[in-house]
DNA sequence: AGAATTTATTTCATACTTAAAACATTTATG
DNA sequence: CATAAATGTTTTAAGTATGAAATAAATTCT
């Protein structure tokens, strides 16, 4: 056999890379895996339904369907049945749109802006407890770096 | 109004941390989305059945249920199905446990083993082709600071 | 105007997800 | 040894997910 070469540069990025994904995605799925518990115990809800009601609130004058599943990036057919859930529970609201009579548009109502507030406050608290180990400086670092990442895969996306 | 406090380090942190939890959960459902899409066109399979099979193949001995669910951290119930589906499609087989009548062992069958070496090679070329933009030494950085932090959240929910 | 196309949303079929209940079997205990 | 407790798995109920088909309404084309 020949004298070294038991690296393979390339192959070694690969698997590093492959690594990297494994583990960003147990410490996805375990943090979610939290979040979701604790939003069934302490406010008897689900992450669909708090992170439809983020992004209401982020539109208080509402948004139509197309658009929730746009933001969400959620499959159109699955938001129905949340905000028809949501609907039941008082925390949104389906308003026609004057002139458009294919679309509506959701929003939050009172009850529902109160109670997201609510969430959202623990939601944050949360998370800081889970990521406490990261400083503030460090997280403004990865999130900068992940930024720049999902720029590139939104745009890979886009070509194809 | 006074001279200048509006720098608030605690509250800032949390923001941080809050923004990058976002950017994070946003970029691995970026990911999985693609390599669900992937899986289904070219392989006409699902993620989770890619999981149940790559965990397998780690273990030719067979795995029990229980262990199948433990080692993915999917509930117990879950795992029938995907095995259930897996079964039929003559990937895996389940075998009987001797000396314990309540389990089962969940194996790759030859077939099984072959068509996921295939989807496996593909499914690391996928990934590194969406990391591209990171070198293999970063790659290998972040997934380490990554495996601290899994192991934070595995001692702080152990202990509750 | 009438027909064809596009857009907005819902419905459908199928799969995955969880937590909890049900079942079967094994192990521990009185 | 009989029964209670623990273990392994499946079933069930409700929610979430996707892609595709169906429906309805608006727009464009001729």
């Amino acid at each position: 056999m020949s004298a070294s070469p038991d690296i393979r540069p390339a192959e070694q990025g690969s698997k590093q890379r492959l690594r990297l994904w494994l583990r960003l995605l147990g410490v996805t799925r375990k943090i979610e895996a939290e979040l979701r518990e604790r939003m069934r115990v302490e406010f008897d809800s689900t992450l669909p339904r708090f992170d439809v009601m983020a992004a209401l609130s982020r539109h208080p004058q509402g948004l139509r369907m197309s658009a929730l599943s746009g933001v969400l990036r959620v499959s159109n057919g699955n938001v129905t049945g949340i905000v028809d859930r949501l609907a039941e529970d008082g925390l949104v609201m389906r308003v026609p749109v004057a002139g458009d009579r294919r679309a509506t548009l959701v929003r939050l109502t009172a009850r529902g802006a109160e109670v997201f507030a609510r969430q959202a406050a623990e939601h944050e608290g949360w998370i800081d407890g889970m990521l406490a180990e990261l400083s503030g400086e460090e997280a403004r670092t990865y999130a900068a770096r992940l930024r720049t990442l999902a720029q590139r895969l939104d745009d890979k996306g886009a070509s194809e």
